[in-house]
DNA sequence: TGCGGATACTTAGGTCTCTAAGATTACGGT
DNA sequence: ACCGTAATCTTAGAGACCTAAGTATCCGCA
């Protein structure tokens, strides 16, 4: 019997009431990130708490969950859809590897990318554990209006969409150090890649 | 010279604007939690980018942001103000001491508890960094309707309390029964929030 | 007064993420 | 057809979190 052992999840720290009370209060007029980033935190300590159940981590999960939608992509391809770096989806790939969901694979005529594909436990998994997130979900929205949801989901798109302007706008902010500025092609071309 | 070479900025991971792609398209229904954890990615990428000019890491700041209000608090009292675990104040208090922010001490009387207090250095960054962080979350915000941001803010909290509720009724579940939604306190208290 | 449980700090080790830099392979222009 | 640049995977190392398991200290209670 394999034990999860591994893939503990994160707990509350502290008290999590803490928290909360923190944000009831002294919530000052700038601290729209934080509150964005606890509430990342509540969400991830959620379900890795349900994922840790099943023997699944937290990182796992955010591929499989590519994977089911799309079996057979490129590691960078996942690294796209996942918004992390290659290195990161490397060793992710590694491991769910080493713990049979997935399998390495070149198709012919190109020796350079590597696709990723579910094997027959990784696509089993998905029945199990979309229920799970979908419980946080519901959890995480109970009792706040439909339409309540629908505006913070709106403020959190316009949120993504300004700070990656602003950062395509102005790549490297310098002030005071002298960064290894790379001078010509910083932000080139870039255009839009399909996603899908 | 003090080299600001670590406290590098995380970088748009493959391009921003794909993630952004992706959420105007093919958003489901239940992946609010995937929104947030992106809203935060984006948050933390722009801070970091203009913390790490002035030789600062995400992390520290975290911790410099609170000393600020609180100077002289226990590593333990910093912990739960962070909403962090003692283990990861511990080696940011001791990174951090060694930059030469903050010094520990004990008060007399206690040789248990730990102090951290800001020194020169450390308190004179808060008139530098402050007004990045405002920057950021102005940027975040721009073309927002501040009605909605507060909408947002607050459905960011019943998320944030509605999960830690059901986390302290349920320490550790295992069955992927459908929600045994709580029937007492899902939300409890919940007095209102002045939330500001 | 002295002991035992609670509290606070520390150490050790693991996960997930990043940057930087190396090795291969693909591809486009001359 | 070839060569150089770009793309992709990989390796190495670092930071910010976590859990688990010490160690030291405090404090309430008999």
């Amino acid at each position: 019997m394999r034990r999860p052992s591994r893939h503990a999840a994160p707990s509350a720290p502290g008290d999590t009431t803490v928290i909360l009370q923190h944000w009831r209060e002294a919530v000052p007029h700038d601290r729209l990130a934080h509150l964005v980033k606890d509430g990342t935190r509540a969400f991830v300590r959620a379900l890795s708490v349900r994922l840790a159940a099943h023997g699944v981590s937290f990182g796992h999960w955010t591929f499989l969950r590519i994977l089911w939608e799309s079996n057979g992509l490129t590691q960078k391809a996942l690294s796209v859809q996942a918004g992390v770096m290659e290195p990161t989806t490397f060793s992710a790939v590694t491991a769910m590897e080493r713990e049979g969901y997935v399998l390495r694979r070149h198709v012919p005529g190109n020796r350079k990318s590597v696709h990723v594909f579910l094997t027959r436990r990784g696509r089993a998994l998905k029945r199990k554990l979309v229920p799970l997130a979908e419980e946080v979900n519901a959890i995480g929205v109970a009792h706040v209006r439909p339409t309540d949801v629908a505006i913070a989901r709106k403020v959190l798109l316009a949120i993504i969409a300004n700070l990656a302007t602003a950062e395509a706008a102005k790549p490297a902010a310098s002030a005071s150090s002298p960064g290894p500025q790379r001078p010509s092609g910083v932000n080139p071309p870039r255009q839009r890649t399909p996603l899908r």
